[in-house]
DNA sequence: CGCCGACTATGACAGCTGTCATAGTAGCGG
DNA sequence: CCGCTACTATGACAGCTGTCATAGTCGGCG
């Protein structure tokens, strides 16, 4: 949890985008999130002078990032690699956390969009920032996949819509089938979006 | 915004519903919502002894009865329903909010369920009552335009997960370019799941 | 040693939260 | 008129929030 080689304001970013995931920006205080870390409280103010907003901005940015260098590490764990696979490994990767860890916690991107759309601009931008942190490498993978360049870019955006509109629905419902549901209906709009080489 | 046509309860819960999906459930107050339901105060626990967890479920049934009953109509407004349509239809919905009255606002149920997933059970409990209250509508729709039954859930389930989604996007990127992608994207893939008859 | 910067510790601040207790008022049937 | 119910009004409560001010503690460098 609070991994000591990492030092401490990484510590704080990463449980900031944790228990954000798990509880919403407002219902997670800054204390939380020093005891969390299990960092000192008066370095709060220190690594981050921008307060709240900034905590949420960099967890935000943080969560992007990690999102689209896990779309690398799919495709290369694919022995063929198809725009199905991809989403069907995306989609999986919640459901093993949503069947282990429970429903607790979801998307921290969403999240935070939820919660600060419509009051913090910054923390907003940093959500849309982080989205296309995410949505460029899919669409990217699925370019490599042989998908029209003009397509890529849309049908990324697609899947990234039905997982967390499916991530937020299997949430409320404690069941992973949305999850399921999307995986298995989208696929062959996916797939079909191939164009075959020769 | 204030109608004083219905009674000071049901605007509180009016009230709740738009202020929980622009803010959250856990930024907004209870004496907030007595304020913009130009209600007393000392009607919240009149009407609401449950306290804050029971206005905030009355308000996620009131918008997923809202949501369904609105499938009904857009359905009715098609000359010629189609899955795509509907679909389309669902998703101008938003757009048009988006374009005329800001992003500031998204959908109550997912913003209730990101806030409370994994904390409060019973409006959890009350976010997924307002999903199956929206999927159920869009299935039996799906299912009177020539979808195979046993297809028109899932597909259901799809559309809502995708439309939600995007309305997430749309709000961190303060464009409706998500939503208007997911139409166009999937309109192909519904309209595709009609079985002809004859 | 002295000094300085990086980091930590702690307490205070005003403001807000949901909830409760208590009191008060209007309306109406009898 | 009483009495009752429905509803309103208001103040208090403990607890939490983000932020700030102030002081303290290191470690290393000259």
């Amino acid at each position: 949890m609070a991994d000591a080689r990492r030092g401490p304001r990484e510590r704080m970013v990463f449980s900031a985008a944790q228990l954000i995931r798990r509880d919403g920006v407002t219902a997670t205080g800054m204390r939380d999130v020093a005891a969390h870390a299990q960092a000192p409280r008066g370095s709060l103010q220190h690594y981050f002078p921008g307060g709240k907003e900034q905590l949420v901005g960099e967890a935000l940015a943080w969560a992007g990032r990690y999102a689209g260098d896990r779309v690398a590490r799919f495709c290369a764990g694919m022995a063929e690699p198809t725009p199905g696979g991809l989403f069907a490994a995306m989609v999986r990767q919640w459901t093993d956390e949503f069947e282990s860890a429970g429903f607790a916690a979801g998307c921290p991107v969403a999240a935070a969009t939820v919660d600060c759309a419509g009051s913090a601009a910054p923390v907003r931008a940093a959500a849309a920032d982080a989205f296309a942190a995410w949505t460029g490498p899919v669409a990217r993978a699925l370019a490599g996949m042989g998908v029209p360049a003009e397509r890529a870019g849309p049908l990324a955006t697609l899947m990234v819509s039905a997982l967390e509109g499916a991530i937020v629905i299997a949430r409320a419902e404690q069941d992973v089938r949305a999850l399921a549901t999307v995986a298995r209906e989208l696929a062959p709009l996916l797939d079909g979006s191939v164009v075959r080489a020769g």
